[in-house]
DNA sequence: AATAGTCAAA
DNA sequence: TAGCGGTTGACTATTT
């Protein structure tokens, strides 16, 4: 079969796409409009042509050998917008994964490294295809080498062969340079001939052939203005036609046939179709795009029964396999080592028996990347073993880079980053019921996969977290904390198991006499328990208004019912038993279940890549929702003690850290002087909304600023406002709107919070923490709402969480610094707990507000609130 | 096993 | 013109 080579325009195809499709982008927010059009045309010409070999060329900087033609060339050319300079490095990594060649040249443009290479490609006898949206490179065309321009779209295109031409102009292919000399090209900014445009171009070279020849019997042209023009811009027009001309020799250091293709590794395509979301076009893979681990590559490993000093090296890749997913006490399947020694899967117990394993997990000097750092330290902990030396976690990283990715997954993240030799835990050890520990073989199969694709993967995001400005958040935040809340899960907090127990009992007593009450008043017996059954009782039975409706059937939420109170007696039984339920349920009998038999302590997870925000969550138990705001709830945290006696519990919160947060980042001279001058922020803003002097401020007027700004730091909208006020949406928004007006810094913040999340797709922190915003540009009113809010917020709500876990490590390295047996035991988003002696208390009183104070150096004082007692409940 | 409704916190 | 209207985790009931 003869040899047939294709040659892509990329910047030109690249550009055509970008302007025919609307703006599409994947859910990082990175435009992939240009992509796509491309892949489209990639994938047609693929199937169409069947090239065996091809390339695509790109404009390789600013400046060409023909800016010293001339200085103008190209002048005056819009910028590239910024949503399309983007994704040429994506557009490269397609290329990559479609095995095909890319190639730009220093000084020359792609026209001339394709014109090259079609001259050499001919030659040689292939047939050539050139693809592009210029028309220049018709003038390319000969017997062997066709070039398609493409006409509106991106699907349509017009073959350009010399016959063609002849046709299409009454030309050769050969005047096509000419005509372009007098025609010039506005969008090359390549003069021409004043006056001349395509029809008198093609009349004059019908009659005299080239430029040349034109200029040499300039008399014998018809028309005196054009004679007059022609005399007066010959150089210019003998300079346009060599700028219009394309290179056919330019120095290239490629031939033909390094340029052979050899078709694409669908595994690759599929990873970056799916890195930037076309679905469709994976659907057109014929690939769903889930088995894609049939055949993997076998990777060699040694099992290491005995473990010596020649298998570790200074940089390590461990994996410690914990199936469980809380990891506190947990099993641990195995260990895998990857380093520049070898693959080595660790059995558990050869590990745990193994002085060598312990020196080496201990050592902080060997340094360690590893998934999951708490889980691994956690686990190995619970076993007696150390594990220090880690610097790297990839789940952190992942979440940095970009903190949508919540996976937990390894396989998925690596597969986001295009590596495909992996599984997911759940294909090799089940879920659910269905999960179970296959062979050692297996499991030590999958661990060495899962360290060594760690190895593969880590440049890549070290890459990206410098691009992103992150790599100090990364190492001098996020890792350092890691290792902070490793210590607080390990010590867990203490807890006064028969407190709870009696306050159940309490608690059962009462609800066993409300329920009564509530079935007196009901006439019948019922689960209070179900909506479904409540609803009927409320708004059939005893015929109350439905207020709310739900997708199932009436609401009987709190807010709901609280309308409903005057109505019938029953309705506050149903929220006193709720509340009382909620209690029980929750946090008497969830929190007893999750109390470590032997210490009676209770080990929470803190999850420290998953909130959009940048904020830190707890599960199992969730330890950062304990009741306060009622007196009722509050008293479970009598049941929270210190680990010893004669210790007590310390608790220190930020005072409006949000609020001050936003005194500094929007700059706003309202603010920050309330701040400076200790104001009550509630009343200030009030004093401003409702431009009012402190004394005439009213304890409503206050509760409605306490709203608003409660709205600012979570981004609520108007609606949200009206609901909380219990005023209409078309006063939160005269509300909102005055407070706008009062804090006019505020309000250009918010502005271009907005504007930059729509310019960049991202919002930041003051630590460089990102948050992308694709829905920002959605014609989609909600969903561009939300992402508008959103952008607003983050900012404001991720510096405040940047701030606390920068205060965290500051206070961890205090604490060992001055040699103090305080411990550490939660952070409540804008509160930390310590337990300590109580001769530490004085000290605490001293170092915590001031650690947390200097954590970050603002616009305005940060300031923290303390208090102490016996318990938590007593630390208020 | 998954989903819906509810409610606790900052 | 509405639209839908902060997050996270855990519980119970209910449906699949």
């Amino acid at each position: 079969m003869a040899n047939k080579l294709v040659l892509i325009d990329g910047n030109s195809i690249a550009y055509r796409a970008f302007f025919a499709l609307p703006l599409l982008s994947n859910e990082k927010g990175i435009h992939t409009n240009a992509i796509y059009g491309f892949t489209m045309i990639l994938m047609r010409i693929l199937e169409e042509e069947q090239p065996t070999h091809m390339l695509v060329a790109f404009d390789a900087g600013k400046t060409t050998f023909r800016h010293k033609t001339y200085g103008e060339y190209k002048g005056g050319r819009q910028k590239t917008p910024p949503e399309l300079s983007e994704q040429f490095s994506f557009l490269r990594e397609l290329l990559d994964a479609f095995n095909i060649k890319r190639y730009e040249l220093e000084n020359y443009e792609a026209d001339d490294i394709i014109g090259t290479l079609a001259r050499q490609a001919a030659k040689e006898d292939f047939e050539v295809k050139v693809i592009s949206g210029d028309k220049d490179l018709t003038q390319l065309a000969t017997e062997k080498i066709t070039v398609d321009i493409t006409k509106k779209g991106i699907t349509d295109v017009d073959s350009y062969t010399p016959a063609f031409i002849e046709e299409k102009y009454g030309l050769n292919v050969n005047q096509i340079i000419d005509m372009k000399g007098l025609m010039g090209d506005s969008s090359d900014n390549i003069p021409g001939v004043p006056g001349v445009g395509e029809k008198t171009a093609i009349k004059l070279l019908k009659e005299f052939g080239t430029i040349e020849t034109l200029l040499e019997s300039i008399d014998k042209v018809s028309g005196k203005k054009l004679k007059e023009k022609l005399e007066e811009n010959k150089e210019q027009a003998i300079m346009s036609k060599d700028l219009a001309t394309i290179m056919t020799e330019a120095p290239i250091e490629v031939t033909v046939s390094d340029l052979l293709y050899e078709g694409y590794d669908t595994k690759n395509v599929i990873a970056i179709f799916k890195e930037l979301s076309f679905n469709s076009l994976l659907d057109k893979l014929g690939e769903s795009g889930e088995d894609v681990t049939e055949d993997l590559e076998e990777i060699s490993f040694e099992v290491l029964e005995e473990i010596k000093e020649e298998h570790f090296a200074n940089d390590n890749f461990l994996m410690v396999e914990v199936l469980d997913e809380n990891y506190h006490k947990a099993e641990i399947q195995g260990i895998a080592l990857v380093n520049e020694k070898g693959n080595y899967f660790i059995p558990t117990e050869a590990a745990l028996k193994s002085d060598q394993f312990a020196a080496f997990a201990s050592d902080l000097t060997k340094k360690k990347s590893v998934f999951d750092a708490k889980r691994a330290i956690v686990a190995l902990k619970w076993q007696g073993i150390e594990l220090n030396g880690i610097d790297f976690d990839f789940i952190i990283a992942s979440y940095i880079v970009n903190p949508s990715e919540t996976s937990t997954d390894l396989a998925e993240i690596a597969r986001k980053k295009g590596y495909f030799q992996i599984e997911t835990d759940e294909a090799v050890y089940g879920k659910g019921a269905k999960r179970s520990i296959p062979d050692q073989e297996i499991v030590a199969k999958h661990l060495v996969r899962k360290t060594f694709a760690m190895q593969e993967m880590k440049e890549s995001f070290i890459h990206e977290l410098k691009d992103n400005e992150q790599l100090k958040l990364f190492e001098e935040l996020e890792m350092p904390l890691s290792l902070v809340l490793t210590e607080m899960e390990a010590l867990g907090i203490q807890v006064d198991r028969n407190r709870l127990e009696d306050m159940g009992e309490d608690l059962s007593n009462k609800l066993v006499k409300i329920e009564e009450k509530i079935y007196e008043l009901a006439g019948e017996t019922f689960n209070i328990n179900s909506p479904k059954q409540l609803g009927v009782i409320l708004f059939e039975k005893l015929g109350l208004p439905t207020v709310k409706k739900t997708k199932t059937g009436y609401s009987t939420s709190a807010d709901v019912l609280e309308k409903l109170a005057e109505k019938h007696e029953i309705i506050q039984q149903i929220l006193h038993y709720r509340q009382l339920g909620k209690l029980k349920s929750t946090y008497i009998e969830g929190l007893l279940k999750v109390i470590h038999r032997d210490t009676n302590k209770i080990h929470t997870r803190f999850n420290q890549a998953l909130t959009q925000t940048g904020r830190l969550s707890s599960i199992d138990p969730n330890l950062q929702n304990i009741p306060i705001r009622l007196e009722e709830g509050r008293k479970i945290r009598e049941a929270f003690i210190p680990s010893k006696e004669d210790w007590i519990i310390f608790a220190a919160d930020y005072s409006q850290i949000e609020l001050r947060v936003l005194a500094h980042i929007a700059n706003d001279e309202k603010l920050i002087e309330a701040f400076n001058e200790n104001a009550d922020i509630h009343t200030k803003t009030a004093m401003d909304v409702f431009h009012v002097s402190k004394e005439e401020v009213t304890s409503n007027m206050r509760r409605q600023a306490k709203a608003v700004n409660f709205g600012i730091v979570y981004g609520i909208s108007d609606y949200g406002l009206s609901q909380s006020l219990g005023i209409t949406r078309k006063d939160a928004k005269t509300f909102i709107d005055r407070y706008l007006e009062s804090f006019p810094g505020v309000k250009a913040y918010m502005e271009e919070s907005v504007m930059d999340a729509k310019d960049k797709g991202y919002v930041t922190t003051l630590l460089h923490r990102r948050r992308y915003l694709p829905e920002i540009t959605s014609s989609n009113f909600n969903l561009r709402s939300f992402a508008e809010r959103t952008a607003m917020n983050t900012p404001i709500q991720g510096s405040a969480a940047d701030i606390i876990k920068k205060a965290m490590i500051d206070m961890a390295a205090k604490l060992e610094e001055e040699n103090m047996q305080a411990n550490l035991l939660l952070q409540v988003h804008d509160e930390l707990v310590f337990e300590a002696p109580k001769d530490e208390i004085e000290k605490l009183k001293k170092i915590v507000p001031e650690v947390m104070e200097q954590a970050v150096d603002l616009k305005v004082p940060l300031k923290v609130d303390y208090s102490y007692g016996s318990t938590w409940y007593d630390a208020k």
